[in-house]
DNA sequence: CTTGCACCTCACGTAGCGTGAGGGCCTAGC
DNA sequence: GCTAGGCCCTCACGCTACGTGAGGTGCAAG
């Protein structure tokens, strides 16, 4: 146990760290050894120690270098205060940090479910997850995810086939100027709606969120999905769906 | 809605990207635009800005630009391996924060206990917070933490005073050569267990716990408590002890 | 006198851009 | 024809907290 003055590879060793941090916290000033021999080697005496000692600690913390010099040299407010700013960013990076952790796993399960899926598919899945969170609440998206994973490939076609139809009827409909309330119109309508409630479950938000999503990106969904809803057919159809209910 | 090819300030206004970004992108071979016009200016097409998706999709889940670059590039293995990896550095990066963020709430609670406190202090507390997480389990931790939350600052004191009476008597005793079962020393032995079983609630981990950290740390205690049992008093009281429980 | 170790001072590299500096291309208005 | 404004270009330094040499010096032992 010798006593101070320590050279830099001496306090490095029995403080863990390495050399190069000593001379780093020596350039920006946040730890300058109070003497150097004639040859200019790096001397540090017990307040020198110390201080090391409380960079240490305020590090741990996860203050940065800037913030420890800051604190050390009395030109911040209160401890307190640092440290409740401290605890703020970490709650809100840890809160980032597992939505993304979300997302990844709801992706993981993706993969699972579809067996060697190529980048591209992956790019694309993750496109429709993140476009979907853009309109979605999270226990919305919890919901829609449940329904899928419940109802069969098969089925998925078959669903995407009756809108394939649907749409361009509606479409045509609309063109030839027919009443939305006349009989034809309203048996598409009719149809219509039972495709809705089976992606919403009968959900009213969800229909909405569905029908906001397609308004703000009809154009690059309909170059995956092929047919798309526009907003004059839900306007169009509005005036069906008042039929219906009287 | 014009088509491509579309300029770098095109582009990034419709992809949200900074120009600078893409200029790097570009830079780093991530994404080259496949035209530029005679003067030099970078011209991006569809595919261009397919690729700029997808790269967006994967920075999205939080992969580097390396990892990106790797992944489109299709030099790496499965994209389910860099999912999986990404998850697992997640987890780990989530774990650690939120450690951090138990210590720092402690710390925070520390403050609210004392009022006004001191840089000097605030590293002191961290130092023995960080010192006693190296020997405690975390639900150790938890019962110590307790513990001291449930006793006044005067009965502290009071504990303090009796070590600091009871040691010095410890190592006269061991000094002169007194037998640990003679009733003298049986009797100290008792108020030790005493104390220890305060401080431990009577569980035996705890209290290995704490004479292993004594003796690692013997020293660096020392200075702050001034009077520390050393490992030849636990030697010496455990023949103690051993007399009293027969 | 040399060997070897610890020390010194540059100085570049890391990730992902931000932020100028200094200069060219192109269009519109005078 | 000239110029002002807006977009583009290529350097190149800045940020965090050091790691990792490169090339040279100090000091004690063989």
């Amino acid at each position: 146990m010798k006593p101070p003055p320590w050279k830099v590879g001496e306090l490095a060793r029995r403080t863990g760290m390495s050399v190069r941090a000593l001379h780093h916290y020596d350039e920006i000033g946040l730890l300058e050894p109070s003497l150097r021999t004639p040859a200019g080697h790096r001397l540090y005496d017990r307040a020198d120690v110390e201080r090391l000692q409380q960079i240490q600690s305020l590090r741990l913390m996860g203050l940065s270098l800037d913030e420890t010099r800051r604190l050390l040299d009395g030109a911040t407010a209160s401890p307190r205060h640092v440290i409740n700013l401290q605890l703020a960013r970490l709650h809100e990076q840890i809160a980032m940090q597992e939505r993304l952790a979300e997302r990844l796993t709801a992706l993981a399960h993706h993969l699972d479910a579809d067996e060697s899926i190529s980048v591209d598919d992956l790019c694309r899945i993750i496109e429709d997850m993140t476009r979907m969170e853009k309109y979605f609440t999270t226990p919305q998206l919890e919901v829609l995810r449940e329904r899928r994973d419940g109802v069969s490939q098969e089925r998925a076609r078959e669903v995407q086939d009756s809108w394939a139809e649907i749409i361009p009827k509606v479409q045509a409909a609309m063109d030839a100027g027919v009443d939305p309330t006349s009989p034809d119109v309203l048996d598409i309508a009719r149809r219509w709606q039972a495709l809705v409630h089976e992606f919403t479950g009968g959900d009213p938000a969800i229909a909405s969120a569905v029908a906001t999503m397609y308004t703000h990106e009809g154009p690059a969904l309909q170059e995956k999905l092929g047919a798309v809803p526009t907003p004059a057919m839900f306007q169009y159809l509005a005036r069906s769906f008042a039929a219906l209910k009287s």
